[in-house]
RNA sequence: GCCCCCGUAGCCCAAUUGGCAGAGGCAGUCGGCUUAAAACCGAUCGAGUGCGGGUUCGAGUCCCGUCGGGGGCACCA
């Protein structure tokens, strides 16, 4: 039986492009580019500056991977072939290009296996680092290796470190509406210039109550804060990293609220700018509209309403309809609710508002046991509204009517005031509400219908808003009638115009091991003391157990412990911080592992320099503003970032906010990181179940007449990511393996557009191998290995094939349309093969052939650019330019449609005029048949396309 | 429940942004090479654009409705 294979490859000529061949062009080539650096970037100073650099920059980036030892599939290269295809074209066309990749590489997975196994996570870290460099190296990526880093790098995480104590030292001057240095801040305590809480004179604070001034101003900042206490995971988590159903993602275990001493990133304080920067910024609209939700900015109002001596303020985004208040709902936990409560309920209290209790009180005390007994998930999942009176009744400030007070589970806390006005003619929740518990309902805006039933919650005329003291906002539409009300709460004291966000301050401490330390120190009173600049890196210490300390999962009641705290050695330190020697204890916290990626663009762009984070000249070259370029609204950043849509909130968002502080402290000159943002789809596949629901091996599955088969067995295909639990990897390794990686290149960049997901198909690249075959006999004789072109002149034919060609390859490099790139050269290549296949192809047209082909598969291209007789790879190009002339035909067949089908064809020359075209259509036999001596109504000449005649 | 994206040959995808529905690949069919085969070569077949309306001289493209698939957010006042 394997005696035939023998056979089989004694047949292939010598010289075909066979995987094999492609296998050692291609470590050849990857030999050659590293040994002599092909792809460095020079900077304009430091080391790695080599004289002047060109004017014309291009800083390409994918999304920070996690080196995962499981390595990789054939879906996670797609982003880095596309940067590398953009990259390649654009180091052709003579730009100074910036692209390299490190790695994220702090996180859990390594962690995790260190408590299982003992093994140091920085072990672990590296092996799988490595094992990924050699699959990128095989894939051929033209990374500057030099800028190549991890962020678990001492010398990388130095300066992540030195960025938190930027950001401690800073505090957001809101006049100003940029972060200053605190010790600014202290200045204008000082001299009281800005007064202290209570007063007194700063100097006459006791550093503790100085400190915790500061507090509230610093944009990195310790504060007991409710967290999401994880007693099964040991540690904090943070909103984003909970389930809806108020478990961890990781580990599924049981979350619960807790108020907790921890580290927090003032991002609310730049929540506007994050907003309105968004216009500036080159990004798809879908990831805008995401981070805009995210950080759900709503205009409103605050208002007061007054229940005996307490006053009740509610936010509320529609001040238009306090007319339509009827009652108000404060959260269970709202700290008015016990002062607002009544000792009996008001005569004629209707039954359905007291909980079957025979005081309020008894009917709130139980009512604030329910909900903290019930789940979040059951909170979230109850459709049928509940909550019960207080007693007290308020005075709606507009009309001065007497409206009751509930309390309800679903006004949240953490929201708004954590207390509503209810506007059942406006409010779907609120109508439900006052349903339930038959409470009046006043419309306030006028729905389009008599007949309609329902909160109307579009806009409309205000009707039923008028009082006696100067306000009427009936006849208005809904924005107008906001001014008007806010204007008016403003002018009688009732309230004031206000701006919420849904974004929150960022909780950023983990209690782990495998993370950046802070660099702070506590003293015996626990006052936080930041390291001076010259002691960092604070370095990880060794542990004897990496795991935090965890309890039972049920336990709220227990308290974090951290790995670090286990590090006593390490934990207390004798250091003179400007008072002389003294005993101070470490955080033993560490940060988020997005603090790594918040940055890591600045690194790449000056990656060893141990004096700055990165130098000001070279950031300012490669991430500068070009007004010129971009339009004199340029916030600078990358010229390009490729990654997963899945980053687009939190990474996203953290990054943009740690460079907006940079810049605001003077550090770099560009506003945002990322001027330009790109999400590659995702490659998927196909998956196959039996019968019983097991998944059968992808691979071994055949299809037969719209049905698949597994050993015989019927089974049934979905579709989804490639995994084990769904059997349907496949491995770029297989890829080289089976055809060369510029194959795989090729497929996975021509199989679909680049922003779409699509499903994997293992038996389509052969089509792209088949084509690198055809393109290699087009240059190489399979049988001689002899370089088969010829001096002969291309035909003016020719020569239309190859510039019109050569113009829709540019075009489509430049906007990331790899896929219609390659079925353009396909095209050529096939035109080619079809007139020159037999003679040997002509050397004018098989240059820029290759030429074209190097971004998508630069090995094969090198190798046929060398045996065409160059010494020079052909990265640094040159790139083929399309002439005109060759653009532009003579005739040009036009279709002539008849009432916009089409019913002849003509060919008239490229320059006629409309007139000629009407005349030369309404001439045709066939028209002037179909028309039968009638006039048209009307003939539409589109120049260059077609001619309608309208009968 | 709300928001966003996508439905074009058996399959993956094009279509100058409102102008002749097909560039390219896979599969199929026919032929060539071969004793035979195909991860070889050549030729060829194939959809009126999920469905229903509308605007227009003209709609895959714009609008409305509907069905299906994917993603995001969610008692956010």
């Amino acid at each position: 039986m394997s005696e035939a294979t023998g056979e089989q490859t004694q047949d292939v000529p010598p010289f075909r492009y066979t995987a094999a061949l492609a296998n050692e062009i291609e470590r050849r080539w990857q030999d050659r580019w590293e040994r002599e650096g092909v792809y460095h970037a020079p900077n304009p100073v430091g080391d790695l500056a080599e004289g002047e650099v060109p004017g014309d920059k291009l800083f390409v980036q994918d999304m920070f991977p996690y080196p995962s030892g499981k390595g990789l599939h054939v879906g996670h290269p797609l982003g880095y072939l596309g940067t590398d295809t953009y990259a390649r074209y654009h180091r052709m066309l003579g730009r100074n290009v910036l692209h390299t990749l490190g790695f994220d590489a702090f996180g859990l997975p390594a962690e995790q296996y260190a408590v299982q196994t003992g093994t140091h996570p920085r072990v672990t870290t590296e092996q799988n680092i490595s094992i990924m460099k050699r699959q990128l190296r095989a894939l051929g990526l033209g990374h500057d290796q030099r800028r190549s880093f991890a962020t678990t790098d001492p010398d990388y995480y130095r300066w992540t470190q030195w960025i938190f104590l930027q950001i401690y030292n800073a505090w957001y001057d809101k006049s100003q509406q940029r972060a200053r240095p605190i010790s600014e801040l202290i200045e204008e305590f000082r001299s009281g210039k800005r007064s202290t809480p209570d007063g007194r004179p700063w100097d006459e604070l006791s550093k503790a109550e100085q400190q915790e001034v500061l507090a509230g101003y610093r944009l990195a900042y310790l504060a007991e804060a409710p967290v999401n206490w994880c007693p099964g995971l040991g540690t904090v988590v943070a909103n984003e990293e909970v389930t809806a159903e108020g478990r961890s993602e990781r580990g599924n275990f049981p979350v619960f609220r807790k108020n907790l001493k921890q580290w927090m990133m003032r991002i609310t304080a730049y929540a506007d700018r994050l907003l309105d920067d968004l216009d500036r910024l080159d990004w798809p609209e879908k990831v805008k509209t995401m981070q805009r939700n995210w950080i759900g900015r709503s205009h409103g109002a605050n208002v007061y309403f007054r229940s005996g001596e307490h006053t009740i303020e509610v936010f509320t985004t529609r001040p238009d309809t306090l007319f339509g208040a009827t009652y108000m709902a404060l959260a269970p936990e709202h700290p008015l609710v016990d002062e607002l409560v009544t000792d009996a309920w008001p005569e004629g209290t209707d039954e359905r508002w007291t909980g079957g209790k025979a005081t309020p009180k008894e009917a709130v005390a139980e009512y604030r046991l329910a909900t903290s007994q019930r789940s979040e998930l059951d909170r979230q999942e109850a459709k049928e509204k509940t909550g019960v009176f207080t007693g007290a009744y308020a005075t709606n400030p507009v009309n001065g009517k007497q409206i009751p007070v509930f309390i309800a589970d679903y006004v949240l806390m953490g929201y708004g005031t954590g207390a509503i006005m209810a506007v059942p003619g406006q409010d779907t929740r609120d109508w439900e509400f006052a349903e339930k518990f038959g409470l009046p309902i006043i419309r306030t805006v006028q729905p389009p219908t008599e007949d309609f039933s329902g909160p109307y919650l579009d806009d409309g005329p205000a009707i039923n808003s008028a009082n006696d003291s100067g306000l009427d906002i009936n006849g208005l539409g809904v924005e107008e009638a906001k001014k008007k009300v806010i204007a008016w709460l403003e002018d009688t004291g009732h309230g004031q115009g206000t701006v919420q966000y849904k974004l929150r301050d960022w909780l950023f401490a983990r209690q782990r091991y495998w993370g950046e330390p802070f660099p702070i120190v506590y003293d015996e009173n626990g006052i936080a003391y930041p390291l001076p600049e010259d002691m960092l890196p604070v370095e990880l210490p060794e542990v004897e157990d990496y795991s935090p300390t965890t309890f039972d999962p049920d336990d709220a009641d227990t308290e974090p412990s951290p790995p670090l705290a286990k590090a006593k050695d390490w934990v207390e330190v004798e250091l003179d911080l400007g008072d002389g020697p003294r005993r101070y204890w470490r955080d033993t916290n560490v940060m988020p592992q997005w603090a790594g990626s918040c940055w890591y663009q600045l690194r790449y762009i000056d990656p060893h320099n141990d004096e700055r984070m990165v130098d000001p000249e070279n950031e300012r070259y490669w991430m500068g503003p070009r007004p010129e370029i971009h339009g004199e609204n340029d916030p600078g950043g990358l010229d390009l970032y490729v990654g997963g849509v899945e980053h687009a909130v939190l990474h996203l968002l953290y990054a943009r906010f740690w460079h907006k502080v940079l810049y605001d402290l003077g550090h770099v000159s560009s506003e945002e990181p990322y001027r330009r943002l790109f999400n590659q789809g995702y490659i998927q596949a196909y998956a196959y179940r039996d019968a019983r629901g097991a998944v059968v091996p992808a691979e071994e599955v055949e299809e037969r007449d719209g049905k698949f088969y597994y050993q015989g067995q019927e089974v049934f295909q979905e579709y989804g990511k490639m995994g084990k639990s769904l059997k349907n990897i496949v491995t770029p390794d297989e890829m080289f393996e089976r055809f060369g990686a510029d194959t795989f290149r090729f497929y996975e960049m021509t199989m679909g557009p680049f922003a779409d997901s699509r499903p994997w198909s293992t038996k389509d690249v052969v089509g792209a191998h088949r084509f690198l075959q055809r393109l290699w006999r087009l240059i190489v004789d399979e049988n001689t290995g002899e370089v088969r072109v010829t001096d002969a002149e291309p035909t003016v034919e020719d020569l239309r094939a190859l510039h019109k060609t050569i113009a829709g390859v540019r075009s489509d490099y430049d906007g990331l349309r790899f896929n219609t790139a390659g079925a353009k050269l396909i095209e050529l290549c096939n035109y080619l093969t079809k007139h020159y296949g037999a003679k040997g192809t002509p050397r004018q047209l098989a240059e820029p052939v290759v030429l074209m082909l190097a971004p998508l598969c630069p090995h094969i291209a090198e190798e046929l650019w060398s045996k065409l007789g160059h010494e020079e790879s052909l990265v640094r190009g040159p790139f083929p330019e399309a002439d005109e002339q060759y653009l532009v035909e003579d005739t040009v067949e036009y279709p002539i449609q008849v009432n916009g089908k089409v019913r002849s064809r003509m060919t008239v020359p490229a320059d006629a005029s409309e007139e000629e075209l009407r005349k030369a259509a309404l001439a045709d036999e066939k028209i002037a048949a179909l028309l039968g001596g009638a006039e048209p109504r009307k003939v539409i000449v589109v120049p260059g396309r077609l001619v309608n005649v309208v009968a």
